[in-house]
DNA sequence: TATTGTTATACTCTATAACTATA
DNA sequence: TATAGTTATAGAGTATAACAATA
């Protein structure tokens, strides 16, 4: 069939974004988190204190929707109130021992993901990509 | 703010795609199209005679998920039957002027996706993302 | 005035299961 | 048996509007 539509970078950039996105919820499950909550989990780690607003600004989450993220994440963060309005987020001990667990298989996809980009591509898709959206 | 996830190639992807899905769908607002509709458009327009299902497969579109997709198209999509169960798609003269507006809007999009991309970097991108999906 | 956290809501995309009819 | 078209449904992701309380 004809299919002019795969010589579009922006159409490869939703088939590659949709086809990884699948592959990792899937290694994923075992965790019982999402990779929203990954990401989360990985900035509030290296951020400690940091408010729920300020992660959905560097994510691209918004606050909003940060709600039931931390909702879902319940026991593995913890809330402690900077002023009267401003919450600093940190991770419990189960919090920093889940994400150890999703840690694992987050390196490991990302490290499969670029061994699948000929040698020759690999290390100019993360400049690319970032050329994108930052 | 430390944020170690740009520096994975599967979070920078999915930024991307979201970015730059986000961006296309503004642009298609015009239009009344989607960027899936636009996609089927473009590949009933390059095979005349498809069936639904074979359009799908070729883009990645559950079956199930194809009914209400060109339900949205009628009046652009002439379906004609092949056998008892299987129907020839083709664009109407409404469909080809609709995807004629439409396709300026998405190769001008494309084009200058590429053009932010740094051009030491530019011609690896659409192999890179290929990589990773096909 | 701007920001935080929150509630409610809606739209899009995607996936699955199940059914009918036909090849 | 496999495939085409269809219906119904559910889960994610994302977006907006609005509100109260606080900076």
């Amino acid at each position: 069939m004809r299919d002019p539509l795969p010589n579009f970078p922006g159409y490869a950039l939703r088939r590659a974004a949709n086809a990884t996105a699948a592959e990792l919820s899937a290694r994923l499950a075992d965790t019982g988190l999402r990779q929203s909550d990954v990401s989360v989990l990985m900035l509030i780690a290296a951020n400690p204190g940091v408010t729920a607003s300020a992660v959905g600004r560097q994510l691209g989450i918004e606050r909003a929707n940060m709600v039931p993220l931390l909702k879902r994440l319940e026991g593995l963060i913890d809330r402690a109130p900077i002023d009267g309005k401003s919450q600093g987020l940190a991770l419990t001990a189960a919090g920093r021992a889940r994400l150890s667990e999703a840690r694992k298989v987050v390196e490991g996809f990302e490290a499969e993901l670029l061994a699948r980009v000929p040698p020759e591509h690999r290390d100019h898709l993360l400049p690319a990509l970032e050329a994108l959206w930052r």
